[in-house]
DNA sequence: GTCTATATCACGATAGAC
DNA sequence: GTCTATCGTGATATAGAC
């Protein structure tokens, strides 16, 4: 099954676009997260979606036009919501807590975009040239991490915004591989304790 | 350039493979990992290789043929030197330290093999069982982690290895990933220690 | 809004000369 | 050990009917 839990919400319940074109985005999502773009065909897509080639072009101008038009939600969903939900926890162990548990949860719910991003982010200059762009000239983000410093008073006052990423970023980010990717099935509880406690070490003095 | 260190050395040493092979042997990691494998056809590693196509397969039976003569060394070169070299630090710190440096040196070197392997592993499924078994069956790192914990009394007794795993990994990967993939360049001395500092924080009680 | 039928071309792969 | 020349297939994409 494709994950579409957030990224795509809104698009694919809209009654007004065709559903032709609502199953072509669908299993080209799937196949191209599962078994990556460029071994996707355009037949094996029309198949899936249950609908002729010409369809799929009715709606797209090209394949990789489908890819962009797929990838462009989750661009959208990865700023939004996220930042401006932070301000409002008063301890660190809260808003590690809280970061934690909604970025695993993202992650789990948009499975299949990150595999896709991942994939073509590898092997697309342009696009991680986009994704750098959207993470460093994103100026809420070193405000953000600014206002954590002053905030919680353990936070290392020398860290720069690229340690806290990736204090952050790495045990979320082991423990989505190991459970969503490699289908580890933890202890939930002590798991995210443990990961709440390594990147609280990775923030404070 | 084509990083070759480690995974390479040896087969493209030896002087009795053909030129030919060895041009295409690398010319293919290159295109591979930067440009993915489907992406990649047999006439672009002609070209780049400077020889034709027929010579590709004088030496490789098919294209897939060639890409699992090129992951194949990474995979010896994963299980080697490593575990074995892991049983002569005394202290945690000690061992973190080394852990740390000789898996971001491993990275780094083999960058472009671990890129394709990435690739590969996200869509093929025989690649991702194969992977898997060589984690999760390999029992050396099961009595590994069983003598750390009676090795250093600091280690949470409790810890699985797959909890291990993740809490060296996470810091160690999304290091990784900065530096080699975004090329973020640190200072390298405090970045490594908060990495061990927060290793530490994942293993010990 | 979706289909059948088809154009075009590049891909992986091979035969056989040198 | 390497090349030139070529084959068959299946890929993306389109025209036009319903």
């Amino acid at each position: 099954m494709v994950q579409v839990i957030s990224a795509y919400e809104k698009e694919l319940n809209n009654e007004k676009i065709p559903a032709g074109k609502k199953k072509v985005l669908l299993a080209a999502l799937d196949l191209f997260s599962n078994k990556g773009f460029h071994a996707t065909t355009t037949s094996k897509i029309a198949k899936a979606a249950g609908v002729s080639e010409a369809t799929i072009y009715k709606y797209f101008q090209s394949k990789d036009d489908l890819l962009k038009k797929l990838l462009s939600p989750l661009f959208i969903e990865l700023q939004q919501d996220f930042i401006g939900s932070l301000s409002q926890y008063q301890t660190l162990d809260a808003l590690v807590t809280f970061i934690v548990k909604d970025r695993l949860k993202f992650i789990k719910a948009n499975f299949d975009f990150i595999k896709l991003l991942l994939q073509e982010i590898l092997t697309d200059p342009k696009l991680l040239q986009y994704f750098k762009d959207l993470i460093s000239k994103e100026t809420d983000f070193i405000n953000v991490f600014k206002s954590w410093k002053q905030k919680f008073s353990e936070i290392d006052p020398n860290l720069t915004p690229i340690a806290i990423i990736r204090a952050i970023i790495g045990p979320i980010g082991a423990f989505a591989l190991q459970t969503d990717f490699f289908n580890y099935q933890g202890d939930t509880t002590s798991d995210y304790s443990l990961i709440k406690k390594q990147i609280i070490a990775g923030l404070t003095n």
